[in-house]
DNA sequence: CTAGCGCCTG
DNA sequence: CAGGCGCTAG
């Protein structure tokens, strides 16, 4: 049960770890591709079918690391058939060589020795395969500074994990005169020491692979269940997981003392107890790396939206004071008005307000996606920002073995396409219940880009006109907490703020259009014609009118009007149809008494808005 | 002074 | 849709 637990944890965690830096490079580094996975979804099929997948069977790594399919992704999400075939043979040799580690079981420490040739011999190839597709991709390339001289601090820390790892098998090697495994290992860097200068050149994801390793490692080393040790100091300092190459120096952890305290009769009893050890150990350490992140996620939460996880309801917030109350101007308006007499003043009927989506009570909404997609986090490294907005962490509740995890139902949209889905399913924005689901409304949100930018995006556009919907005149502080992947600043929200003016503007001469249009129907038709003058004064969804507002506001038409703005379309229509026909129009401020009636009109946003991305509905 | 609105224009 | 302008309220 437990190891379950953490199976899931270090899933999430594995991918924020594994995948994210890589994108540190996406722009400029061309060669990490090889060993990144690709972040389009039409790759994302390769994640399940991962060619290396081999059913469970090992202790606790194991289920930390097979069934999620992460690590198996990171090299072979991608789809390269050479490095997915660059798995299987290496796995392969690791079988085949499986009856000379029987042989030598006693001698763990040349079992380790030939694993860690195997590892380096991985990355070697690896990196041999990398360095082909680079010189492919290179040509042409730009480089920036930023990007080099992050290549080469990367490359600067891979120089000492190899120092460190060379004098650690020295070390082991002088401990135990096995010179037998040196023609293994002693090449292990000897094509990278020749071309050394070169690896900048070749950063293909190092951390990644790293990382791969590392864990590939404590796996088999559980599925063997070898009598090995592991530095004490490992405990509590997983936050080196984070830092890549330093996994190297964790391995130097191991000392002499450590190896040779066994004598031959003390080995089998130290083992078992170091397997135990290690057991707790690996599990103890992810279990404190996810709390730590999981902990990273809420202090960022905590400093950078304050507002979201203060109020779940749109009406604390999304509306204006102004329009909290809700002022009858006169009796309703019903469909039955008085359209024999159209001087009458008309006026808006008493529109009831759409309920509130509930919120689930596990945790804060957004508590994620506002993590992950703040603008400032300034408290954290610009690495770690990167790992928590890489493309493939996004994606990763994406993999059809990923657990479900209980709180994925309140990350990013992005993020939790399904879960969302479960939970807004049947529940619309202005209250309604919406029938069917099924493949129409199936994403709740489009997957626009969700990185928090200084800009705007057509996406935020997109989702501005959604919201105007609901509400036609929202104030700074409703739009700062329903673009939450916005940097706002005062030209930002200058922009926003015109945006919403233009949408008014272009409803406005819609609704003055048509009733002039209505006013002119009026007057030159006949009594019976006349009669259709309710026709026209109403802005169904059969009408032209509620053709060209939607159009215009909801142009993919993947989101459902709601009534209530339909409403409210109507309520403009009828008071633009009045102050026509009584004349008033000769007012240069006339106007203004409409919009003073439709500004009232707003109503509360429905939670899917709070979200970055579109909502679809 | 600033924010926000509406109008006009391109 | 954005820029410019004038106007108003705080």
């Amino acid at each position: 049960m437990q190891s379950q637990t953490y199976q899931h944890k270090f899933s999430v965690f594995f991918f924020a770890v594994m995948d994210s830096p890589t994108d540190l490079f996406d722009d400029s580094s061309p060669q990490i591709r090889t060993f990144t996975p690709g972040l389009s979804s039409a790759d994302l099929p390769g994640v399940h079918t991962a060619p290396g997948f081999r059913p469970p069977g090992f202790p606790l790594i194991h289920h930390l690391l097979q069934p999620g399919g992460g690590p198996r992704r990171i090299l072979t999400a991608n789809q390269n058939e050479v490095t997915a075939t660059q798995m299987e043979q290496e796995e392969g040799m690791m079988e085949g060589e499986d009856e000379l580690m029987e042989v030598k079981r006693k001698c763990n420490d040349t079992v380790l020795m030939a694993e860690w040739s195997q590892d380096v011999m991985k990355v070697k190839r690896m990196k041999l395969e990398c360095r082909q597709k680079d010189k492919q991709l290179e040509d042409g390339g730009k480089r920036r500074e930023g990007r080099r001289r992050e290549r080469e601090e990367l490359k600067e820390q891979l120089e000492e994990a190899r120092e460190r790892l060379q004098a650690l098998q020295e070390k082991v090697w002088r401990a135990f005169g096995e010179k037998d495994e040196e023609d293994v290992t002693g090449e292990m860097f000897d094509e990278e020491d020749i071309d050394g200068a070169e690896f900048e050149k070749e950063s293909f994801s190092l951390l990644s692979v790293s990382h791969f390793d590392n864990f590939h490692k404590r796996k088999d080393e559980l599925q063997k269940d070898r009598e090995r040790q592991i530095e004490r100091g490992r405990e509590g300092d997983m936050e080196g997981v984070m830092e890549g190459s330093r996994l190297w120096l964790e391995c130097g952890g191991l000392t002499r003392g450590d190896w040779d305290g066994g004598a031959e009769d003390e080995h089998e009893e130290g083992g078992q107890k170091f397997a135990q050890a290690l057991k707790l150990e690996l599990g103890s350490a992810v279990a404190r790396v996810i709390d730590r992140v999981l902990r990273l996620y809420t202090e960022m939460m905590d400093h950078s939206s304050p507002p979201a996880a203060i109020s779940f309801h749109p009406s604390d917030q999304a509306s204006p004071d102004t329009r909290k109350t809700f002022p009858l101007l006169g009796p309703p308006l019903s469909t039955n008005i008085n359209s024999s007499h159209p001087n009458l003043p008309l006026h808006h009927p008493s529109l009831t307000r759409p309920t509130p989506l509930p919120h689930p009570p596990l945790m804060p909404p957004q508590l994620f996606s506002r993590s992950l997609h703040h603008p400032q986090l300034p408290h954290l490294a610009p690495s770690r920002k990167d790992y928590l907005n890489s493309d493939p962490f996004l994606e990763f509740s994406s993999h059809a073995s990923f657990p479900p995890l209980p709180f994925l139902g309140h990350l990013d949209p992005s993020l939790t396409r399904h879960g969302v889905r479960e939970r807004e399913r049947g529940v619309r924005g202005d209250g309604s219940i919406r029938g069917g689901g099924g493949m129409d409304g199936g994403e709740l949100y489009l997957t626009c880009h969700v990185y928090t930018q200084e800009g705007l995006s057509p996406c935020h556009l997109k989702k501005a006109k959604l919201m105007f919907f609901y509400t036609r005149y929202p104030s700074s502080n409703t739009l700062k907490t329903y673009f939450p992947d916005v940097k706002f600043n005062r030209c930002v929200t200058s922009q926003m703020i015109k945006w919403f003016s233009n949408f008014r503007e272009f409803f406005y001469i819609q609704m003055e259009r048509f009733a002039r249009q209505a006013v002119r129907d009026a007057l030159t038709r006949d009594g019976a014609a006349r009669m259709g003058r309710e026709n026209q004064l109403r802005v169904g969804r059969d009408t032209e009118l509620y053709r060209i507002l939607n159009m215009h506001y909801n142009k993919s038409n993947v989101y459902q009007v709601p009534e209530r703005f339909i409403e409210v379309s109507e309520v403009a229509l009828r008071e633009f149809y009045s102050a026509i026909w009584t004349g008033r129009d000769s007012d240069p401020c006339w106007k203004k008494g409409i919009y003073k009636i439709i500004c009232k009109l707003d109503s509360p946003l429905p939670d899917a808005f709070r979200m970055p991305g579109c909502p679809v509905g």
